[in-house]
RNA sequence: GGGUCCUUAACUCAGCGGGAGAGUGCUACCUUGACAGGGUAGAAGUCGCGCGUUCAAAUCGCGCAGGACCCA
């Protein structure tokens, strides 16, 4: 680094020197020694590009391998991306269409093929960003989850499961996107509120006797009606229970029912009951035996059954029904009305329930273990609260919904034969094993959470019990957002724990969403994400990391701001500049430390050093990474930089052994410095490391606290500094102009010694300490927790104004020692309080105090002297 | 309907039992041989409101108000 060029840190030019530099350095051990620590990467979506999330997520991992990769661990983080079933086929879907074509005109190999070239396309656009990112993960053992490994997981776990009756195929009511042609699982279905109506039907009893209003927010499913409904305890209806009601339009005849679900508060009481159409009413169904009407097809049409409606769109036939409704005196009002709708989670539309066959995982017996493993505390997650959540979902879970009518995916391995035979089997049968008839092999994937669930164990070679699998499973912490507890945590948890007895991984931590700058989730409809390439390109990955890192505490979101992110890069040119004046300071030669030569100032920073590695190690133990980045900057920017090197200047100017010794501990500092911030900053830290040690800092190994230090004799060197600094700002002197610095002491404990730190530090033209002599008159002063500044002015000092000064500082003491003595007045804080905090409040009263009486001297003295004036 | 989280300086957020912190912004001064993406000194807060627990509450409990989210 020369003098004059690069005084602006230029991660452009670095990063990719650096990133050169890491190949294959990450490559988890095959034999591991001693301890490990293994995390499997969240798999990102092949769908497209990485978003502001993935970088958070990346980044907070990368800190934790790279700060355990310092502390000695054999370490492997694998990464890898998930095909993402649903989500990547409406991708391909959509750039077919543009195309005029749709997956049926391709046919499903064709489409397949298809898919698999988006995935390489998309993929090595996110290994290209993840690499930007300056992640330390093995490549070589990256994985997908439609790979043969993974591929082989899944199925050996599908047939298993059906072998012990935890999979089966049944009939049910299930969500069902229109757009998307396929069920969904409960979870991947989105309430939202929406403004509707509720609209008042008139049923008319079969005998003519009479009639009962029903509301629905659903006229339209009305054709497909099997029954109305009221609770058996509301008196209203008990006399009309088990009588019939002609059905408007359809004039279908229906039973009028009582069953416990209807809520007597809502509507008037009495519902529509459409088993084919509604999960509840479909459960309401299964209880009373009702038949179920199907009048909404897989489009989301009217079918047959809906007569004259047949063929419409479903909210086509809503309106025609209404005013049909109306026309015929059917319909008794219509009111206002907020409720909440089911979407797609991936296209938005407005999902259907749908009866329809499916394949489902029994869940119940695989929740019971999955709780208890968490509540032993197995696996813990951190923050602990959102264990309340994973509990709670698992503790009223529902069966899952398994197989999608999808074409990208694993293919269910599920064969049905004519003599109606199925056969479920980890390799693909020829024939029939009962009749020897042709096979048909069931057409629909598996939901792709399936194989996400298997992650942390497939990608290690499960089923096989490979040397990794061995080594590294179960890992060691997962790191994801809380947005996923449900899709993906649980069903890891669950089924690590049927399939290998374990649980995947001993600490979960989570973490929250990175929002706009309005605190907005960043989405493509409202256009306000943010690339992270785009940060990177313009401030450096270090820069995004550090941002994103002290953005916010462990599960909180983030809001990503403009603002933040030139903070943490100033930062990184702070640095820059610190290791630029380290570097043209240090000389060939044995930089060998003696620790019993430190002067005063090395003393100090030593000691803060090691303060500074207590606290960040101990932070990243508690996974409190932007606490750890905090504490880092902290003590490089406001203790290193401000001080230490303020300081050394002086020392580098002395004589060859006090300046021999600044080198060292200019270098060391630094050094340590750079390696606690390395899991946080990799680039930077390792261009720098590059230039000042051998090797590479992140296998290097992690700074350790040794020796005590004693800095308090610089701490009052600060004290002098900041008093003489702030008279000399007080009194407008410019910050050329040298000041002389009087040090008024009780007893003189050699503060002599301080005088060329002082007169440095504080441009200060002469530091003298007085004891017994009599102070100046014409000075200001600043009381300090050892004694009294004086700044000596003739003729510049206006003793009125210090004069006024002084007693509102007297004021202020006064104030503290009144607060003091009260609170050790009270035999219950006396009593009560623990001992060291007892001590401490009477020292600093006792610093009150003679800080009282130094004021009080100094003010006696002065307005003497303005009476002799 | 059940649950979670948030409310602290103008803004964005830390802190979560012993007299309030950061970054940005603001004011004043400064070409200080590492750094103007910088330095120095400042101003700025009944820590949402109320009640309780405690010797001591921004911090713990309860209630209320506003905001965000999850589940049904």
């Amino acid at each position: 680094m020369e003098k004059d060029r690069n005084t602006a840190y230029n991660p452009g030019e670095i990063e990719p020197r650096i990133r050169q530099l890491w190949q294959g350095k990450f490559t988890a051990p095959d034999a591991p020694e001693g301890e490990t620590f293994s995390i499997v990467m969240p798999p990102p979506n092949v769908t497209g590009a990485l978003h502001m999330g993935h970088a958070l997520d990346c980044t907070l991992q990368d800190v934790l391998v790279r700060w355990k990769r310092m502390e000695g661990y054999a370490c492997l983080w694998l990464p890898g991306t998930d095909h993402a079933g649903i989500a990547t086929q409406i991708k391909v879907e959509e750039k077919l269409r543009q195309e005029g074509l749709s997956r049926h005109d391709l046919g499903r190999e064709e489409f397949v093929a298809q898919v698999w070239k988006w995935k390489e396309k998309y993929h090595a656009r996110i290994v290209a960003q993840m690499e930007e990112m300056g992640i330390s993960c093995d490549w070589s053992r990256e994985r997908f989850t439609l790979d043969e490994g993974c591929s082989r997981a899944v199925r050996e776990v599908f047939v298993r499961l059906y072998e012990k009756g935890l999979i089966y195929r049944g009939e049910y009511i299930v969500n069902w996107c229109p757009r998307c042609q396929t069920a969904l699982s409960d979870i991947e279905v989105e309430h939202e509120e929406a403004q509707s109506h509720l609209w008042h039907l008139k049923y008319p009893l079969a005998d003519g006797s009479g009639h009962v209003v029903v509301a629905t927010t659903r006229p339209e499913t009305m054709l497909g009606d099997t029954a109305v409904a009221v609770n058996p305890g509301d008196e209203r209806y008990a006399a009309l229970v088990g009588r019939e009601i002609r059905l408007p339009i359809s004039q279908r005849l229906v039973p009028i029912i009582a069953d416990d679900f209807v809520d007597p508060q809502f509507g008037t009481g009495a519902v529509k009951v459409t088993p084919a159409h509604d999960p509840n009413d479909y459960e309401m169904g299964l209880r009373h035996n009702l038949p179920q009407v199907r009048v909404i097809d897989t489009q989301g049409r009217m079918t047959e059954a809906a007569g004259k409606y047949a063929g419409m769109d479903r909210y086509q036939c809503r309106q025609a029904l209404v005013a049909d409704l109306e026309s015929q005196g059917a319909l008794v009002n219509t009111e206002d009305y907020t409720h909440a709708t089911g979407h797609c989670q991936r296209c938005a539309t407005v999902v259907e329930p749908l009866v329809s066959r499916q394949w489902f995982v029994k869940m119940k017996p695989l929740a019971a273990p999955a709780i208890e493993a968490v509540r032993r505390g197995d696996t813990v997650f951190v923050p602990r609260r959102f264990e309340r959540i994973y509990f709670n979902w698992l503790e009223n879970i529902r069966d899952w919904c398994i197989s999608r009518q999808l074409w990208w995916g694993h293919r269910i391995p599920a064969w049905y034969c004519q003599c109606g035979e199925t056969i479920v089997a980890r390799e693909d049968p020829s024939c029939c094993p009962k009749c020897g008839g042709e096979l048909i092999q069931d057409p629909d994937v598996l939901d792709t959470w399936f194989s996400s669930a298997l992650w942390p164990f497939s990608t290690m070679g499960w089923p096989e019990e490979t040397e990794d699998y061995r080594h590294y499973f179960p890992t060691s912490v997962l790191v994801t957002g809380y947005d996923i507890i449900f899709f993906w945590v649980a069903r890891m948890i669950f089924s690590s724990l049927e399939f290998t007895g374990q649980t995947p991984f001993k600490d979960v931590y989570i973490h929250g969403l990175v929002r706009d700058e309005l605190g907005r989730k960043m989405s493509k409809s409202l256009d306000n994400g943010i690339d992270p390439l785009e940060i990177i390109a313009e401030y450096g990955a270090d820069t995004l990391r550090f941002s994103l890192l002290t953005g916010a505490a462990p599960g909180n979101d983030i809001r990503f701001q403009q603002d933040r992110v030139e903070a943490s890069r100033n930062f990184a040119n702070k640095i820059w500049n610190a290791a630029r004046f380290v570097l043209m300071n240090l000389e060939d030669g044995n930089l060998a430390l003696d620790y019993q030569a430190l002067d005063i100032p090395s003393l100090w920073v030593m000691a803060k050093y090691n303060a500074a590695i207590e606290a960040v190690t101990q932070n990243l133990e508690k996974y409190e990474l932007g606490e750890a980045a905090r504490t880092i900057y902290e003590f490089l920017w406001n203790e290193f930089c401000d001080w230490y090197i303020e300081a050394a200047k002086l020392g580098l100017a002395g004589e060859e052994e006090q300046r021999r010794m600044t080198q060292a501990v200019l270098k060391k500092v630094l050094a340590g410095s750079l390696q606690l911030l390395h899991p946080i900053m990799p680039y930077i830290t390792e261009e720098i490391w590059q230039q000042l040690e051998e090797g590479s800092i992140a296998l290097s190994r992690w700074p350790k606290a040794e020796g005590t230090y004693d800095g308090s004799q610089f701490e009052l060197v600060m004290e002098l500094v900041w008093a003489v600094r702030n008279i000399r700002s007080e009194l407008n002197i410019s910050p050329g102009k040298k000041i002389p610095a009087w040090l008024s002491v009780a007893a003189d404990k050699g503060y002599g010694q301080l005088a060329p730190l002082v007169c440095h530090l504080a441009r200060a033209s002469e530091f003298k300490v007085i004891v017994q002599e009599e102070k100046p008159k014409e000075a200001v002063s600043r009381t300090l927790s050892f004694g009294e500044l004086l700044v000596p002015l003739q003729g510049v000092i206006d003793i009125a104004q210090e004069i006024r000064r002084l007693e509102r500082e007297r004021e202020r003491l006064e104030g503290e020692v009144r607060r003091l003595e009260q609170k050790l007045a009270n035999p219950g804080f006396t009593g009560k309080a623990p001992k060291a905090v007892v001590d401490g409040e009477r020292e600093k009263l006792a610093d009150y105090l003679s800080q009282r009486e130094q004021v009080a001297g100094r003010l006696a003295q002065l307005k003497a002297a303005d009476q002799d004036a």
